[in-house]
DNA sequence: ACGTGAAACGGACCCAGGGTCCGTATCGTA
DNA sequence: TACGATACGGACCCTGGGTCCGTTTCACGT
């Protein structure tokens, strides 16, 4: 028994500021960036894409991927960062209805038509996240971030006693292999899945029945 | 590109009434199905139990393994329809709550207690068999059941215009990661959790605002 | 009881794919 | 331009799922 330890994963931009990055090397990590990207969005299964493909693609040796990303999860991990950096940039500075100044029952729809429309447009990266066997999903620092995030604007709906909990199962119906199932195999189209999901947040928010006064 | 078919998986199980079955097979297939029971069930990630290991506890060679499961996602489904089997039963030609009689407001929040308690008690089999990288657990045809069944009393609650959907999400709720990330990493007490999921349940079915009279 | 052929057995074997090693080429700096 | 540090790359290793095939074991008919 291997007893997983704390991910070694060395050298993965170790910021040094001595001296100048080489050139090479930033290059590189740019065209590996590109080519996983490019792969990843055309093959339908992401376990289909090899590391050996990735680096074929990008006209690496197999080492500059593990010497730059650490291993594939870091890999998947930081294409799937890059992707949501404005996203993430958004909620955490921008205006409402995704930024911080919005009043939550406004909010909370919109963060998850957000993940939502995200994991719509980037499913096959999502997927090779979530699915990558290892670790689940729920150790990815980006799912504390948008659980906590939910989790402060779901405090102050009326009436919801157990915001954790609830900002799971929110995020739950956003999970990458459903909407694959939903707008990949069953071909339902984008706007019909954001409007399911906010007509279920909507009642879920739906205040309990006696409006107090 | 491998183009994946529809799952070779030829001699699981093909029942032919010509010949009595050979002792053998029988007992090496119980005594191969205890061992991954035994296995899942000690081993904290189901992936760190191998189809050599299984062989190894069950006194049997691999070929037995694969000749009768097809591979190792159908020796984990055997094990996971052993287990569900019971529930099933219930669900399908039982007495309420979890039986067809039951009015939906009840059954409803039944049947996803019943699904919540299975994968509490049987988490590392459930998370092999959703883990299991290649097909997504929404292809399985047990997921399927449990989703036309929620559907079907989710039809007949008042107000709710996607039973479909909601069935998702509502499952989605149970997945077994997250089961796994509450309950087995951060400790949460099952009944803490049923109570859980059940006040979010109820808060999905509770009728919208206005009552018809 | 015993011969017989079909079915099951098992472990050596194969192969894909993630991850590593180390001699070599390249870059930044003096 | 020389030099040390850094990155390169492809041969290599290893684990783990899945298969092959010669051998064994069973169920059935006599």
């Amino acid at each position: 028994m291997p007893e997983r330890s704390e991910r070694p994963e060395g050298p993965v931009q170790p910021e040094r500021p001595g001296r100048k990055p080489r050139a090479d090397a930033t290059r590189n990590r740019e065209a590996v960036l590109a080519a996983a990207d490019s792969l990843f969005a055309r093959c339908e299964s992401p376990e289909a894409v090899t590391m050996a493909d990735i680096a074929a693609a990008a006209g690496v040796g197999k080492a500059t991927l593990f010497r730059g990303f650490g291993d594939r999860t870091g890999l998947i991990h930081a294409l799937y960062e890059m992707r949501l950096a404005p996203i993430r940039r958004a909620v955490e500075e921008g205006a409402p209805p995704l930024g911080p100044a919005t009043p939550p029952l406004q909010r909370v729809p919109a963060l998850l038509d957000a993940v939502l429309s995200f994991k719509i447009d980037n499913r096959h990266l999502a997927l090779a996240l979530e699915g990558t066997g290892g670790d689940s999903p729920y150790a990815a620092e980006h799912y504390e971030r948008w659980h906590s995030t939910l989790q402060a604007a779901l405090e102050q709906v009326p009436g919801l006693t157990d915001s954790s909990f609830a900002a799971h199962a929110l995020l739950a119906a956003t999970r990458a292999d459903l909407v694959e199932h939903l707008v990949g195999q069953q071909r339902m189209p984008r706007e019909q899945m954001r409007a399911h999901l906010a007509a279920f947040v909507a009642r879920v928010l739906e205040p309990p029945c006696a409006p107090l006064d």
